[in-house]
RNA sequence: GGGGGCGUAGCUCAGUUGGUUAGAGCGCCGGCCUGUCACGCCGGAGGUCGCGGGUUCGAGUCCCGUCGCUCCCGCCA
């Protein structure tokens, strides 16, 4: 940090001090971090955003300092000035930044006293997440949150700079505006000058930055909040925030590329390691097929492998059962492991959990038979043309699901990562990041009997409009160590297309006059060719600050002031009633009101 | 909306099959201590076992309900 103007408080960081200052007088400012009081000689830590130095406190040549320093607990604030003092070698720390030097006091101010803590601010140990936020700014002294939030605005300005040196203009976006399509319930703020209508928070800044595409602007960011109204979980937060990008004239390379060198900037600056660019490119049915999620971990093998073909003549009524319906046989090799039967049980009672009717798991043995509940029910010829699909060696553990595609898929996904961390397979100082293309464009909705967009609504489709089914989308996710952290399209600039594709999902011509006419009617007026991506920013915090476990990247850890997992804001109460007079000028009504109203 | 986990001292946790006065470490308070840096030593205070109800001679422990936190499914870029 560079110095600090000089004022009444301090003249220097604590944690900038060091020998080449020996001799000279500072002044430093900041909390108590910890005191270690002799009798005699006292130590204090002095903290503030910088970091640490250590205070001394002589009796004989500071007696009034001294006596004063005595009544210091945590957290007082204070204010000291002294000679920055060069330690005896046997007394340097070496863990300390300034441990090389002390300053000695000759005055001591102290600012305010402090309560007690209710929690360790010097210490990184576990503490209920509820207390923390409640006390968030207590919560937020503490070196790994301070560590996070300085990372944060270290990323936040590493975008920035990058873009802005890519000719990117930042360009804000409304935060009240209208319900838009995007497919998670909004958040709704009453419109007091027309009773009983109301704005919406934004989902994203989605149709604003087309727009900005259709004014000419060419090429858009902004890193800006974003509201979704659904329930929040480890990695998601009623309200967000996400570097927005958009550019006009390109194609689906052209912003994989530009974000490739925006993210290579961040994780350098961020001392997170991985591969240059390009990254792999990967199908969606690629993906889906080999790790059973779109958002695969690459970093270990287990890859899952689809058995059909070996055992398309079974007896085995389960396979063959499967097969018949339309479903699926696949396994993956868990390679050499030795799991009790009560470890292949629980394996056995999780698939079921993730929904599958069941596990088939199978020791190799030496002349390649299996060790398998089911050994008995399948031919010779088959299990040897599953072992050579597996590419399985004696010792080896296989294990099998027989169900509908896309069951099969999410479970053998999910049992290959957890028996990836079982193993020890998942490396935490190696990172791979790549992309997932040529995703469908439609999920066909079941109950309801329409299609779905599995991206919203504005993105370009590839392929024949007439087949839904068959339509592929110019989409593309960007996954990190099996976390998706960004995703994008190639949007719709053809007013036609997006008519029809707006039908296909069931909105037709006259709701989309209502709803999106202005879009619609910015398309007519020439629009470019135009794409653009939305990076999950707290998400791209937490991974790189180290805020993740393998199954989750908490991001309430990379967010300032979170909410808890249902929403709700310890620290002010939010969301709470609100005064009636209020919902009167809102032409709202108060719950019981109801009849009388 | 559904399922799992958790809730014991200020913090982090232990608490056996239901059994006497609910424990530990850290923190806090007091005393001693002039080279510590997780300072040390001695002493002390501190508990509505989340809340409500039930079973029982007896409940931190078992049952029901409820609240909060958390993870997942549904939902959701």
């Amino acid at each position: 940090m560079k110095p600090p103007r000089a004022n009444a408080y301090r003249d220097a960081w604590a944690g900038s001090l060091d020998a080449a200052r020996a001799g000279e007088v500072a002044r430093v400012a900041g909390w108590v971090h910890r005191r270690r009081d002799h009798g005699g000689l006292i130590f204090i830590d002095l903290r503030d955003r910088s970091g640490l130095v250590q205070l001394v406190f002589h009796p004989d040549s500071a007696p009034e300092a001294h006596e004063a320093a005595h009544r210091l607990r945590p957290e007082h604030v204070i204010s000291v000035s002294g000679t920055v003092a060069r330690r005896a070698s046997e007394n340097v720390n070496p863990n300390l930044p300034t441990g090389e030097i002390e300053l000695d006091v000759a005055e001591l101010d102290v600012l305010a006293d402090a309560q007690t803590p209710p929690f360790p601010i010097d210490e990184e140990g576990p503490v209920d997440e509820l207390l923390r936020l409640r006390h968030r700014a207590l919560d937020l002294r503490r070196q790994r949150q301070r560590d996070t939030l300085i990372l944060r605005d270290r990323i936040a300005r590493t975008m920035r700079r990058t873009l802005s040196e890519l000719d990117f203009l930042e360009i804000e976006t409304p935060m009240l505006t209208r319900s838009t399509p995007e497919g998670a319930r909004d958040f709704l703020v009453p419109a007091r000058s027309q009773p009983g209508s109301f704005y919406a928070l934004p989902q994203s800044p989605q149709l604003f930055k087309q727009l900005l595409m259709m004014a000419g602007f060419e090429r858009y960011f902004q890193i800006v909040r974003c509201f979704r109204d659904e329930d929040p979980r480890a990695d998601r937060q009623p309200e967000f925030t996400q570097l927005d990008v958009e550019l006009s004239f390109v194609e689906e390379e052209d912003v994989m590329a530009l974000v490739e060198a925006v993210m290579t900037e961040v994780f350098a600056a961020a001392s997170f390691e991985v591969p240059p660019p390009p990254w792999p490119r990967m199908s969606y049915d690629d993906a889906i097929a080999r790790y059973g999620v779109d958002r695969p971990d690459t970093r270990f093998g287990l890859e899952i492998a689809d058995l059909g073909d070996a055992v398309a003549t079974t007896e085995f009524q389960v396979f063959a059962g499967a097969l018949g319906s339309g479903g699926v046989v696949r396994g993956f090799n868990a390679g050499r492991h030795e799991l009790p039967r009560t470890a292949l049980d629980e394996l056995t009672e999780l698939a079921r959990a993730w929904g599958a009717k069941g596990l088939v798991w199978a020791f190799v043995q030496e002349d390649g038979a299996w060790r398998s509940p089911i050994a008995k029910f399948l031919a010779p010829e088959e299990i040897t043309a599953v072992n050579g699909r597996l590419e399985a060696s004696p010792g080896d553990l296989l294990l099998v699901v027989a169900d509908g595609a896309a069951m099969a898929a999410r479970v053998l996904g999910q049992l290959r990562l957890e028996l990836g961390e079982r193993f020890g397979l998942v490396p935490d100082d190696r990172h791979e990041a790549l992309w997932i293309v040529d995703f469908p464009m439609f999920a066909y909705h079941e109950g309801e009997d329409r299609w779905d967009p599995l991206h919203h609504p504005f993105t370009a489709p590839s392929g024949d409009l007439e087949n839904p089914g068959a339509l592929r989308s110019r989409a593309y996710d960007v996954v990190l160590d099996g976390f998706e952290i960004g995703g994008g399209s190639i949007r719709i600039h053809d007013p036609d297309v997006q008519r029809r594709v707006l039908e296909l999902i069931g909105i037709g011509p006259q709701d989309a006059e209502a709803r999106f006419g202005f879009l619609l009617d910015a398309l007519r007026y020439g629009a470019p060719p135009h794409g653009g991506i939305a990076m999950g920013f707290d998400r791209i915090v937490a991974m790189l600050a180290g805020w993740r476990t393998l199954r989750e990247v908490n991001i309430r850890e990379a967010i300032t002031f979170p909410k808890t997992a249902t929403g709700a804001d310890p620290l002010t109460g939010a969301p709470a009633p609100v005064d009636p007079r209020q919902l009167r000028d809102l032409g709202l009504r108060a719950l019981g009101e109801e009849k009388t109203g």
